[in-house]
DNA sequence: GTGGTCTAGACCACA
DNA sequence: GTGGTCTAGACCACC
């Protein structure tokens, strides 16, 4: 019901791979609040990566105060965890969107097949599993 | 004509932004073939950074065949560069685009507000106000 | 007469407030000696905690020499336990009393803040309640 | 002009040591807006700790929006920086201080005592150097 | 040299 | 087993 992955290559550093990961999670209902987050040393064999990395993501999500880690026991949702994810992550994504269109639309692209690009996508979407 | 930016805080490194704002230049025919390219200083000063970092992004620009280092005299478009700037953008932006779009529907964003958000944006671009 | 708390947040080990909390209690008349402690299991309900943690914490009260646990009954206020207590309790809060004017008064607090602040404090303490 | 000194005996953690280290130096004027801190290995050797460490304790004080780092160059005190860590330091300090005003009262000291170390120690602040 | 991030391995206190 | 913190050593991009 996971299948988390971080992409060792990219640009984003996999710490920050895992948060995104985790606020997607919670923004589309795959943890509840209450729900207890694989343990850090789990996660870290799962997505290839050391244990303090996966620490350091739950460190900025419990300092954006979407969990909260009970000491010797795991990682929690907060109450109003999966609120604030949804909140973070449309934001975060609708601005990166905005960039992206712009840099499409300079170089040339027509809005034409923007758009039609974007409805494409959502029909694959809205279907149920995506990718 | 120019106005370039480099944002010190981003993840993409500076060197790198630099390429991209040089090969939009010569994407949307700001230097035409033949044109001189600012001097390595000039352009550090306009984007405060170091020249070092300009340097290594004419580099870059050379070794993709869009602008040539004449020695001692400066740095010039090549006969094909606009031509393979505009095909290395639009590969670069429409794929930019696509996963961005992909992220913000999966948050929750409606394909009817990124549409409308990409006709907006268009209705800047084509007016000729660009930022 | 109860109502211990712990703060499982705070930096000091649960025990260790147990600790002081068992400790305040015997200072301040709540146990008398030959009195018996709540058994491990009760206070680690009381105080949200597991029975280990209350355990490790009976464990060196006795080492400090204020209880002494006898086998299969409980664990008992010692004669000197009291005495003992007010002793500990009062060199350990002075000192850290201590610490904290001098670090108040580093970042620009006025001694008569401190100082109103410490009556207004008493004034709520002799008068019979406390918190 | 410095002196700073970690504590690795300390129950807080020398990451947060040294946080508290640098609030108090801008609390107290010792660096102004635009100052740059030691370097993370220089002050890594001073206060005998893992650059590490260091590291640690500026991205804090980053996300506290006291300082500012610049990549390749090195943290800088913010504008608003000595400000916020007034502010910081003086609830922190005074919320420390009435709660072991509270636990020194409890436990049988009077408030004579109390107020009469506060301005012992005052005397020996206000002088000058202290400790 | 400068900060940022990662891996690897260790210790602590708690459940 | 669980998270939190530290040390040690490495790589990266930039100045």
């Amino acid at each position: 019901m996971e299948g988390f992955r971080v992409d060792p290559n990219s640009r984003v550093p996999p710490s920050e791979q895992i948060v995104g990961l985790i606020l997607d999670g919670l923004a589309t209902g795959g943890f509840a609040p209450g729900a207890k987050l694989p343990s850090v040393r789990v996660l870290a064999v799962e997505v290839l990566v050391n244990p303090n990395t996966v620490g350091k993501a739950y460190a900025e999500l419990e300092r954006l105060g979407v969990v909260v880690g009970r000491n010797g026991s795991g990682v929690y949702v907060t109450a109003g965890g999966p609120a604030r994810a949804i909140e973070l992550r449309q934001a975060a994504t609708l601005a990166e969107f905005s960039d992206s269109a712009r840099s499409a639309l300079r170089v040339g692209h027509s809005a034409e097949v923007l758009v039609s690009l974007v409805q494409e996508l959502e029909a694959g979407t809205v279907g149920g599993v995506e990718r």
